[in-house]
DNA sequence: TTAGATGAGATTTTT
DNA sequence: TCTCATCTAA
């Protein structure tokens, strides 16, 4: 095994085998590079089989780099590793195990909208009052408690207004809610095996046997229950390796305690400790920037890192008016950056705070024709006609998903309505059956006619996908299904863009049962369930495709571009003017700061808006972010941005005075079909077409190779050539 | 009783 | 811009 290629201090790291071993890798040191040569030296030195390594990541898609990594490195084909994130292998446990807690093992995962979906009828039947706690907001507190492993009586110890304890009591119920439908939220995935294992040594001792070695990436963001469970299945053989930065624990919110990382030594008295501080990403100026900012932390472990590539250029700061104008400033910085430093556009990251600091940037770039992507948002297997499909193929899985059930039971409309739903669920509870159940029978109930016909062919066909499961394989299954639903006629028939789109989805969902089907074989529908429950939304970015990423921080985790812009930079957006208060939240947003600067290897662009709409009147104050003050001067340099913007007072709705910005339009007079022009993108071409008047003239051009490209000409920047 | 239309309100970050 | 709740016609 040849480990020349690595510096000093990571092979050491690797080589260190016989402690629990913990790295602090600083943000582009390789950590990734030094988990796979771990994993492989384990297995070339013959310490470890494949089968006895389990690797934990963030992401599906860091897994799959690891596996390939490694697969490289030992040069075979097949390495049966377990590979995964705390998620997919906790589900793997529970699809075995969970027997013990009274679920079955074709239970259903329940993303935020189904939970929110199940709190709403946990809310209306303990009958909370309907304005009194917003569903969402039970959700994300009842998650709290849960990833901070805090059952309901401790819970309701450390409640103080009526408002706490109902939530509590409402996380009783709907806690009871889930077993019932036989579905896990995320948090369960995690606390379940946990609760196996403590109750059932037997199970524990059979993992511990099955994992000889576990090894743990981004080890700074996990929570209390993951914790337990390396600390579980670690604490006999002690072959433990994580790896991790505190300066990019960004997951608080989430349960996430940095503490897991800053005490490891505790939990693992006699841990090795290593040190990666040789950044093999970015800058020596951005690094620093970077530092001098994390360095106000006080909860941080001190690290010195060094850049190997050399100085590089001051940050950019742009300060413009509003969201419009930055997003044109980010698209004038990037034509800069083509031209005169010969970028492609996948050389480019956007990072924002927040999602919905997308759309202005996914205006400007659409009318610039600039290909871009963006990477979550309302993720495809979130949206309603993907999720409703899919809640068919749960319900059929798992008959006693009455949330699934819901979903789909007037999808397409059949005629049943809210009324008749309710009649049935109150028989259910009356009889002590399953929701389902009832729909068979719905006489006794007074519902006749049409929706009782309704009801019994919906049971039926349901009842009839059920008993397919085994018989047929899941793509054909899922055809027949959305064939007999007319779930695509319905989409067809209506012919708006919107459907249009929802019809190519639930294509894709088609085509994605097929891909899944063919990469695993032998897989069951329930598999496909899980796998699309668990993706993330890197997991389904490709890299190789030649567009701007635009993506949230917190998605950008783990990756790294030659020029990164991060938007919205002023107080109170980002961070939200909430986490300025507590000194930890505080802590947090500037690391979350710190993982944004250090995804670029050569030119990081910040900007912020000093007024930067919001809703309606509303706008943000814009000052430039503190931690963007916390740079020392010297790195950065101002760039100004020329406007193409003319701006105006005007009297809104409310009376307040506002500053609204107008756009200057470049007419087309000019120019005609046949003219050659100069794009500062695109470089040469000819004019193929124009159309539209006012502000939405359009513009066709073909250019030198072929490209071609609809343009919306006030933005766009065209020059006439002779 | 359901389906479609209309109006008001809301927005951190994610497995 | 999108989602959710309420109103109204069928």
């Amino acid at each position: 095994m040849d480990l020349v290629s690595l510096n000093n201090n990571q092979r050491a790291a690797v080589e260190a085998v016989n402690n629990p071993i913990l790295i602090f890798a600083g943000a582009g040191s390789g950590k990734t590079r030094v988990l796979a040569y771990k994993i492989a030296y384990l297995l070339d030195q013959g310490i470890v089989v494949p089968e006895d390594v389990l690797a934990v990541t963030f992401t599906n898609k860091a897994a799959a780099v690891m596996r390939e990594r490694v697969t490289r490195l030992i040069k075979e084909k097949h390495v049966p590793l377990n590979i995964g994130t705390f998620h997919s292998i906790c589900a793997r446990i529970l699809r075995n195990d969970i027997k013990h807690l009274g679920f079955t093992s074709d239970f259903a995962i329940y993303d935020a909208a189904d939970q929110v979906a199940l709190l709403k009828v946990v809310m209306a039947d303990m009958g909370v009052p309907k304005n009194s706690i917003i569903p969402k907001t039970a959700r994300n507190r009842i998650s709290y408690y849960k990833n901070k492993l805090i059952a309901h009586d401790v819970a309701m110890k450390s409640a103080r207004t009526i408002q706490d304890r109902t939530i509590v009591d409402i996380y009783k119920v709907y806690q009871k809610a889930l077993k019932k439908n036989n579905a896990l939220d995320f948090d369960d995935l995690l606390n379940y095996p946990l609760e196996i294992f403590e109750n059932h040594p037997g199970i524990l001792g059979k993992y511990r046997k099955k994992w000889k070695y576990i090894l743990v990436d981004e080890y700074q963001d996990t929570n209390r229950a993951q914790f337990l469970l390396v600390k579980m299945l670690a604490e006999k053989h002690k072959q433990i390796c994580v790896v991790g930065d505190d300066d990019q624990s960004i997951y608080g919110w989430r349960g996430a305690d940095i503490r897991n990382i800053l005490d490891f030594g505790k939990a693992f008295p006699n841990c090795e400790v290593f040190t990666l501080e040789e950044n093999y990403r970015s800058t020596q100026q951005i690094l620093t920037a970077a530092t001098a900012v994390v360095e106000n932390n006080e909860d941080r472990a001190d690290k010195n890192l060094s850049a190997i590539h050399g100085e590089g250029e001051n940050l950019g700061l742009i300060e413009t008016h509003d969201e419009m104008e930055e997003a044109d400033a980010v698209i004038s910085a990037l034509e800069k950056e083509i031209k005169i430093n010969k970028r492609t556009f996948n050389d480019f990251a956007i990072l924002y705070r927040t999602n919905a600091q997308s759309r202005a940037l996914e205006d400007s770039f659409r009318r610039n024709g600039i290909p871009y992507k963006i990477v979550g948002g309302t993720r495809f297997y979130e949206r309603k006609e993907v999720k409703n499909l899919l809640g068919y193929l749960r319900l059929i899985v798992n008959l006693k998903d009455t949330i699934s059930l819901r979903r789909v039971i007037n999808f397409p409309p059949r005629g049943i309505g809210l009324k008749t739903v309710d009649k049935c669920v109150l028989q259910a509870t009356k009889d002590k059956k399953e929701l389902f159940d009832v729909l068979n029978n719905p006489e006794p109930i007074n519902i006749r006619g049409k929706q009782g016909e309704s009801l019994v062919n919906f049971h039926n066909l349901i009842k009839k996908y059920n008993d397919l499961l085994t018989k047929i394989n899941a793509s054909e299954l899922v055809r027949a299904l959305v064939d007999e639903t007319e779930i695509l006629k319905y989409y067809k028939r209506q012919d708006t863009i919107e459907d249009q789109e929802r019809y190519a989805n639930v294509m894709e969902v088609l085509n994605s049962v097929d891909e899944f089907m063919e990469r695993n074989p032998g897989s069951l529908l329930h598999d496909f369930l899980e796998e699309v429950s668990l993706l993330t939304d890197i997991d389904e970015w490709n890299e190789d495709e030649n567009h701007v990423t635009m993506m949230t921080v917190h998605s950008a985790k783990g990756l790294e571009f030659p020029v990164v812009f991060v938007t919205g930079l002023e107080d109170g957006l980002f961070p939200l003017s909430g986490a300025l208060s507590e000194r930890n939240l505080m802590e947090e947003e500037r690391r979350l700061f710190y993982v944004a600067l250090t995804r670029a290897q050569q030119m990081v662009y910040l900007l912020y808006a000093t007024e930067r709409r919001r809703t309606g009147s509303d706008s943000w104050a814009g000052l430039v972010s503190r931690f963007v003050r916390e740079i020392p001067e010297q790195f950065l340099e101002n760039i100004s941005f020329s406007s193409a913007m003319t701006r105006k007072v005007v009297r809104t709705r409310t009376g307040n005075l506002r500053m609204k910005v107008k756009r200057t339009v470049t007419t087309f007079d000019d120019f005609k079909v046949g003219d050659y022009v100069e794009h500062a993108i695109f470089g040469e071409g000819k004019i193929l077409a124009l159309s539209g008047s006012g502000e939405n003239q359009r513009v066709g051009v073909v250019f030198k190779d072929g490209l071609k490209k609809k343009l919306i000409v006030k933005f766009a920047k065209l020059k006439k050539l002779a």
